[in-house]
DNA sequence: GCCAACGTTGGC
DNA sequence: GCCAACGTTGGC
């Protein structure tokens, strides 16, 4: 079992979203980069965990946790002329973008700041992707002791 | 709005 | 295959 980050633009598509949708479960399509792409079809399987990001807003940060409930498949809104996510090169018998349904867990009572997280850069989240320099992956891994560390400061 | 970082595209 | 130009991401 592994963990994650999934990033998602909350005038998009936040946490209160994700708790209105039916059984609290969403799609996470729109994922055009291929080495997120890649994640999703490969290495996420169900039952693995993964922190809500807010990004792109006024106070990025942590929202909540999520499971994974259905690993990687194709991503169909590819194929959706009047979807912002078409894509024309992926081919109905060729999918080119994949990818995962997710549900709700555990919504944060309060949002954990960027900020916050980046405290401890130095520390207990030494190394931890989102916190590099120049990361733009909409998707990344977490090892699991700065996972058990973000959790301990998830309220 | 600015800017750094990175991915993609396309000419050669 | 190289690399410049361009577009996107995302924090501030």
């Amino acid at each position: 079992m592994r963990y994650w980050l999934m990033k998602s633009e909350p005038d998009t598509f936040g946490i209160d979203d994700l708790a209105a949708a039916p059984k609290q479960t969403t799609s996470w399509e729109g994922v055009r980069n291929f080495q997120a792409r890649n994640m999703l079809r490969d290495d996420m399987q169900a039952g693995d965990l993964a922190f809500f990001y807010h990004s792109s807003c006024p106070e990025p940060g942590i929202a909540g946790v999520v499971e994974v409930v259905r690993s990687g498949y194709p991503d169909a809104s590819a194929w959706n002329a009047r979807s912002p996510y078409h894509d024309p090169k992926s081919l109905e018998n060729k999918p080119l973008w994949y990818t995962v349904d997710v549900r709700l867990k555990q919504r944060a009572r309060q949002l954990l700041p960027l900020a916050v997280l980046r405290e401890h850069a130095t520390q207990q989240l030494d190394g931890l992707l989102l916190l590099r320099r120049g990361n733009r992956l909409s998707i990344t891994p977490v090892d699991r002791a700065h996972w058990k560390f973000i959790l301990s400061l998830l309220r």
